[in-house]
DNA sequence: GACTCGAAGTGAGTGGCACTTACTTGCTGT
DNA sequence: ACAGCAAGTAAGTGCCACTCACTTCGAGTC
C-alpha cells in the first residue's frame, strides 16, 4: 500500500487502494467529512482515475461500507466462538463486539447505517448485513431450548440488536454523559441479555 | 409562511423563514442531500443572504435539529401524560412516540443524531436533549417503587433509549425486513417495556 | 518480436456548492 | 429630515463531483 506518488503511469490496484484510502479519510474526517478527490490526491492519480472504477461516489461509499460489514461479521463469529463458560457468553460477546466495532471504526460504523440514502437499493450491502445478522440468530437459537419457532428467534435477536444498536450510536455521538468503564458496559449487556433472553 | 418570491427588499423573518425551509428540504432530499443555496432559492433571497443570520451550514443544521428536539421533547412528554391504564402505559407511550417521530421525521431525526461532527460542541443541543431524557427519567422513577436510587432510574432509562433508539435508526434505514404492524410494534414495546423494569 | 487494442490513466473543463467581500437598501430612533 | 445599522445584493473564490477527449502501456495474437 504505496501512499507517495507512484512512478508508474498505471498504478495497478487503485480500486482496492481507493478503497483502503476512503475508509481512512471516513475515520480521519468524519463519514461527512471527506472528499473522493483527496483520496485520488492520496493515492497520487488525478481527481478523474477514481471514475474508472466506480460509476460515482455513493459506489465508493457503499464499497468502503460493504467491506466494513464484512469486516464485523468475521468479528461477531469469532468473537462468539472464543466465548465459553456462561451459556450468554457468546450473546454478550457480540454485543460487545458490535460496540467495540463502532468505537474502533465510527466513520465506517456511521456509513455502514443511515448517511447515504441508496443503501436499500444495494442487495449486496442488504445480503451481507444479513450475513451479519445470522450470526445473532445462530446465537439465540443456540441458547433457547428445543421447541422455539423461527419467529421467536427472529424476534429476540431483533431486540438483542435494538438494543446493541441504539447503544453503538449513542456512544459515538456522545448522547449520554454516563461514561462507562469496560466493566459497566459487560455488566450492562450481561443485564440486558438476560432480560431478552429469560423466559 | 410566503414561498414565492416576496417583493420587498428586506424579508422580515429569513431567519426562521431558512429554518422551515431547510427542514422541508431536509425531509424531501434527505438529510445529507440538501444544500443551502436551495434553501435561498425557495425562499427567495440570494445565496449569501442566509449569512447574515447563521455564520456556517452547521449553525442553520443545528438550529434545524435543536427545533427537532423541542418539537419531539414536546410530543413525548404529551404522549407520557396521556397513557392511562397499564401502569406500563407512559413508558411504552414514549417508545411509540420516538419511533414515531423517526418515521414522521427521519430527515430531522437523522439530523439530532450523528450526521454532523460538531454536535457535541453545542451545549444547547445537549441541554435540550437532555430535557428530552428527563420525561424518560421521570416516567422510569413514577413506575419504580420508592426506594430505587438514582442511579438505578438512570440505568433504567438509558436502557429503554439504547433500545428505543436502535429500533428507529434500524426501522428508518431499513435494516429489517420484519414488517411489523402497529400492534405488533405495540406488543414489541409492551415486552421490552416490561422485561427492562421489572425486578 | 512487432502490432494492436482496450483498460486505466491524464488534463482541462462544467456546474454546483459554501462562504466572503464590497456595496446597497430601507427601517428605526432621534 | 436624516443618520446609522440590520439585512439584503452581485460578483467572486476555491473546492467539489463528475465528464470528455486524449494518452499511455501491458497483454494477447500473429
Amino acid at each position: 500500500m504505496e501512499t507517495f506518488p507512484r512512478t508508474q503511469y498505471h498504478h495497478g490496484d487503485l480500486r482496492a487502494h481507493l478503497i483502503e484510502t476512503v475508509r481512512i479519510l471516513v475515520e480521519e474526517k468524519g463519514a461527512d467529512g471527506f472528499s473522493i478527490s483527496e483520496a485520488a490526491r492520496r493515492a497520487g492519480v488525478s481527481s478523474a482515475a477514481p471514475y474508472k472504477h466506480f460509476s460515482d461516489r455513493g459506489e465508493i461509499v457503499r464499497a468502503v461500507a460493504l467491506a466494513g460489514i464484512d469486516r464485523m461479521r468475521d468479528q461477531m463469529d469469532a468473537a462468539a466462538k472464543a466465548a465459553t463458560g456462561n451459556p450468554l457468553a457468546p450473546i454478550m460477546a457480540l454485543g460487545l463486539c458490535y460496540a467495540n466495532f463502532a468505537r474502533t471504526e465510527p466513520g465506517v460504523f456511521r456509513l455502514m447505517f443511515g448517511l447515504t440514502k441508496d443503501h436499500d437499493e444495494d442487495p449486496e450491502l442488504q445480503t451481507h448485513g444479513d450475513a451479519c445478522f445470522d450470526v445473532v440468530k445462530r446465537e439465540v437459537r443456540a441458547f433457547l431450548a428445543e421447541g422455539y419457532p423461527d419467529q421467536e428467534i427472529e424476534r429476540r435477536s431483533y431486540m438483542l440488536h435494538m438494543f446493541v444498536h441504539g447503544h453503538a450510536f449513542l456512544e459515538i455521538d456522545g448522547k449520554h454523559d454516563l461514561d462507562m468503564s469496560e466493566e459497566q458496559e459487560a455488566m450492562l449487556m450481561a443485564d440486558i441479555a438476560r432480560r431478552i433472553m429469560q423466559d
